[in-house]
DNA sequence: TGTATATAGATAGCAAGCTATGCAAAAACG
DNA sequence: CGTTTTTGCATAGCTTGCTATCTATATACA
């Protein structure tokens, strides 16, 4: 089930963001980035809960596409600062904007109570299925 | 988070089958043609909530690995019958065995009621997003 | 200081998901 | 009965996710 709600999330993401150029596996990129912020692969990665090569795919494409500039980080000669461009920051108010009125659109038939609940309970699941990862 | 609870789950239940040569996007197969049922394609995507030619895929590489075999349906020339090998059916019981055990894993944290209702939000929302998906 | 270990990214290769599209068989209908 | 529409599957091409492994730079330590 939790596979299926992904999923329909990913796709109205999708759906929402696709006149930007955008789609579902950036989000965390534009929120990460979005205020003009310039982090590590490593970081950004971390912040998406996705392994790194997972993370490097999506910065290709969204290099490709012109969304983000990697900069040699002046401090480490092994990493690199990624941002958003120019023309990526105009679209990241929107794009945030998209990804959070999905979650409204997700939560509609939810009360107050019940919305605190929900995520309380996701996150001991999260919680109880990292622990069994860890070894 | 949902997207983070599903990689979690695929990832636990990927862990525990791949000694059977298992992986999961399998289970739904497995679950629901471990009985020596025989199913059409249509069927087993509709069962599994994903798109035909995501099954099919699937399916092909089930083949592939010697666990399902797809006859021709006599009633319907398009349609083909699709049913676990006997070695497929030796694992069945093991594979939804481990996947029922991930399921208890994720929810050791949460006391019955708990569980009831993290299902049944999760279903709202899930709800929710078909409707919003629809149109 | 020099070697050994740790860390940041890159790359390869695979699974699982999607949309769009094409083809052939079945079903509906004028 | 023939034509049109519907339906089941196949295929192409893409994204997002993973593991495993490699390279190069930093850091630790003998």
């Amino acid at each position: 089930m939790t596979n299926w709600a992904a999923r329909l999330f990913a796709r109205a993401i999708d759906r929402r963001v696709k006149e930007f150029g955008v789609s579902s596996g950036q989000m965390p990129v534009f929120f990460a980035l979005g205020d003009g912020a310039a982090l590590s692969q490593k970081a950004l990665a971390a912040i998406a809960s996705i392994e790194q090569p997972t993370m490097a795919a999506t910065l290709s494409r969204m290099e490709r596409d012109g969304m983000i500039e990697r900069r040699p980080d002046p401090r480490d000669g092994r990493s690199q600062l990624v941002a958003l461009t120019p023309e990526a920051m105009e679209k990241a108010l929107k794009v945030k904007e998209a990804g959070m009125s999905v979650n409204a659109v997700a939560l509609t038939d939810l009360t107050e109570t019940e919305r605190e609940q929900f995520l309380e309970l996701l996150g001991k699941v999260i919680t109880s299925l990292e622990k069994m990862l860890e070894d």
